[in-house]
DNA sequence: CAAGTGCTTCATTTTTGATTGAAAATTCCC
DNA sequence: GGGAATTTTCAATCAAAAATGAAGCACTTG
């Protein structure tokens, strides 16, 4: 069943158990209650990755994965979302680096099914981890750099640019220690 | 989503006093360490940018400003940044905004001078007011609908969907709680 | 091992969002 | 007020990022 439909009404209402017979298969004009929540929330999460500097698609899909009481396909997500095959699978592999998202095999699927990681603290610390920790990793070396270089600098420039460094030394060293105390703030 | 990328060589050497002589004058070829390290400050802020999903532009013209021992004009910074007026304008007016940035009158002269904000503290906690706090904020008036839509919602559903929307809602007054706690944490 | 199914990759297209620069507005000074 | 200097705005342009989908890879199974 493929469709190519116009854009406006992201989330689908859902194909499987419900027969949802109509004919007005694009962008229900009412949605159900369920499919209002289900769409607040995936906005919910689109809105935080975009926050974040994150493609919109990958807060769909965990959005989506989110509000999902059970696992779904690549291929229901695609559906569902109305997007492309090579996004699904994209997004899903980029939030599986995240630890956002997981496969859970379900018994007689051939099919990988996804879950959301359930724990914010978790998926917060994952994106720390995969996003923001090399950031600061790649820093320590442009500073020394910044130090090397600053034994080279004339006699009169030294003492502001001496400074200037030390300062941004100190930022690392703030970001170093209060990431992983955010984390532990993170009670769910 | 981890790159190292080339400096791309923005900064330009001074252009004020010296009188640019060399025909070179694009990117040249050897800076001197001054020039590198101020350089590599760009940079930082730069990639601090990109990684809250701002753009460019503003942390290059905050770098910049950071790295100046004395308050630049607005033209001082479009020339040394090659980047045009517009830009110019509008980049400084939002790290106004941020308060990274303000205006300090230089006696005599009729320009607008700039400085950076010298306490990151602050710069964080503008950023935060100006860019997270209105997210949060929006996010009130949503789960409030959430959880109107609840009581519309097939008895079947609904716990699931509750629980879903009480975990946002934890999440949510968790946010609000911990980011005053971050901005106490940087003490520069 | 051939065929089928599911998944990934990647060259291309599309979309988004930043940048530009000229025109309009504002400010300042005589 | 007139006119120059400075800044802001905004429609048009351009570049970077994301989405697409067909081709190819990797399993699995009959």
């Amino acid at each position: 069943m493929i469709e190519n439909s116009p854009p406006a009404c992201r989330i689908r209402t859902i194909k499987s158990a419900d027969a949802e017979a109509s004919a007005n298969a694009e962008c229900t004009p009412s949605l159900s209650a369920r499919e209002e929540i289900e769409r607040e929330v995936v906005d919910v999460f689109v809105r935080a990755a975009r926050l974040v500097g994150l493609p919109p698609s990958l807060g769909e899909i965990f959005g989506l994965l989110y509000v999902s009481p059970e696992p779904l396909t690549m291929e229901q997500v695609r559906l569902r979302l109305d997007i492309s095959l090579g996004s699904a699978s994209q997004g899903l592999r980029q939030l599986r680096a995240f630890r956002a998202v997981r496969v859970q095999n379900v018994p007689g699927e051939r099919k990988d099914h996804y879950v959301a990681e359930p724990s914010f603290r978790r998926l917060v610390s994952g994106f720390i981890e995969e996003e923001i920790r090399p950031h600061l990793e790649s820093g320590e070396a442009r500073l020394a750099n910044m130090r090397s270089l600053l034994e080279k600098v004339s006699t009169e420039d030294e003492p502001f640019l001496r400074r200037k460094v030390d300062q941004l030394e100190k930022l690392h060293k703030t970001g170093d220690k209060v990431l992983p105390m955010l984390v532990g703030l993170i009670k769910i």
